[in-house]
DNA sequence: TGGGGTTAT
DNA sequence: ATAACCC
């Protein structure tokens, strides 16, 4: 019943409203979430910090620590200050610098992917699987009436029975068996632990995922969905409504799940606007039809770095040709080459919610060719059209006061869709030259493979 | 609040 | 280019 509800309707957009929507083909879909990360991959590094209380330090702050750190009063984001006041015998290290756990981030995305190709990333430390068609292969491929050998893997949300005679069970239920493997891979092969959560939709996966805490898993049966969602005590809770949106439905009145779920349809969406309303209602009784979307690689290389005080554009350069610098070692490990270069800074402001600038521009071609190679400097110019994307965000010749420098790069083309036939792709350096390690992997000759 | 990311407008 | 969201 499902390959068929999977084809493109042919109806008109009105009879797609109006007939229901093709029944909703159910999905198993898995949010797994590694634990307290940065501090696991900083154990991983040193040993010995395995036991102790430690935490990541970013600046100021304490961004994440382990179990250990925890359970002494030590909180996510907390002040360095607090936090050694709390617990004196925390141990620290920097986590300013993000490569390794970026490295590991794309390991574990490079493992899930080996089960389903469709992962979607969600910061360093989460991922989704949409595990719909893994679950389909295992139930064909089971022996006839052996469903009585089903047994569900990890905890059960609410401690509700399993149904073997209800489909819907049997597919979560196979869908956790498949977050156990995962889990079990992940501590294998890269050492980490993490917790998983299986539920019909991202919303739900992701909820249930944090239900038991460190390195278990969790699997939502249908029946329970709306004691997981009445569950949280305030909509900000929800993924999807954030701070803004928040505020805002505060404002009408509306601070519980029950409150957003029977508010007026049409003032939420003369409110908040038709596509927010919609969604975040929808988001309110635990309905989600949000694919997973394959992340790829990322479409995007960013790095910043907050400052107490920048104040001269002498300072300004100096930052943004460190910035520079790992950027460009970053975009020659991965291959492609970026066509477009940001400039991004916070100003000084007493109060008001630090919102940031940004200026942009395309990267001309001559400097986009030599971006593989050694032998000429992609500094230089690069930093001269920075400083001038800074000029015109910064009166130079007046004070100014900047809390933070960024710079982006984007707009990312493969080098074998830029311009194939060409002389110029035969001729790209990095193809051929030693001077970047070519980290590129199979997907990169799988397009090569395409294009001859 | 750090040092990242994404999508929508 | 900004604003919202996520971690």
């Amino acid at each position: 019943m499902e390959g068929a509800e999977a084809g493109v309707s042919v109806g008109s957009p009105v009879h797609d409203r109006a007939v229901p929507a093709g029944s909703p083909s159910s999905r198993v879909i898995v949010h797994v979430d590694l634990d307290c990360f940065y501090a696991q991959v900083e154990m991983i590094s040193n040993p010995e910090l395995k036991g102790k209380p430690l935490g990541v330090q970013q600046k100021y702050l304490v961004v994440t620590c382990n179990y250990e750190a925890r359970e002494l009063g030590v909180k996510k984001l907390m002040n360095v200050r607090d936090a050694k006041e709390k617990c004196p015998q925390l141990v620290l290290v920097n986590g300013e610098d993000l490569t390794r756990y970026r490295e590991i981030s794309y390991k574990v995305t490079e493992l899930l992917e080996e089960f389903s190709p469709v992962v979607e990333r969600l910061g360093f430390d989460e991922n989704f699987v949409d595990l719909s068609e893994m679950v389909e292969k295992r139930l064909q491929q089971l022996p006839s009436d052996d469903l009585s050998a089903l047994t569900v893997s990890g905890h059960v949300y609410n401690n509700q029975s399993i149904n073997l005679h209800d489909v819907l069970h049997i597919k979560l239920l196979v869908g956790s068996q498949i977050a156990a493997e995962m889990r079990e891979a992940m501590y294998n092969q890269l050492g980490l632990t993490g917790c998983a959560g299986v539920a019909s939709n991202k919303l739900l996966a992701k909820l249930v995922s944090g239900i038991f805490k460190p390195n278990q898993q969790t699997v939502l049966l249908p029946e329970s969905s709306q004691d997981l969602i009445h569950s949280l005590k305030h909509i900000k809770e929800m993924p999807g409504i954030g701070y803004k949106t928040a505020k805002r439905l505060e404002a009408l009145g509306i601070s519980s799940v029950h409150d957003l779920q029977t508010f007026s349809s049409k003032i939420l969406e003369k409110e908040l606007g038709i596509s927010i309303a919609q969604r975040i209602q929808k988001l309110s009784f635990g309905e989600d039809n949000s694919p997973v979307t394959p992340s790829g690689p990322p479409q995007s290389f960013s790095e910043e770095d907050s400052l107490k005080k920048c104040s001269s554009e002498v300072e300004a350069k100096s930052k943004i040709q460190e910035l520079l610098a790992s950027l460009l070692k970053r975009v020659c490990q991965d291959g492609r080459k970026p066509h477009t270069i940001r400039l991004i800074i916070r100003r000084y402001s007493s109060e008001k919610h630090c919102s940031r600038e940004s200026r942009q521009c395309s990267i001309p071609s001559h400097i986009i060719q030599k971006f593989g190679i050694g032998s000429y400097d992609v500094m230089t110019p690069m930093v001269d059209i920075l400083m001038k994307l800074f000029r015109s965000m910064v009166n130079v010749k007046m004070p100014f006061h900047l809390t933070l420098l960024s710079v982006c790069f984007c707009n990312l083309k493969s080098l074998n869709t830029t311009k194939k036939g060409t002389i110029d792709y035969y001729l790209t350096p990095s193809l051929s030259t030693t001077s970047c390690s070519g980290k590129r992997s199979f997907k990169m000759k799988d397009t090569q493979m395409e294009d001859f």
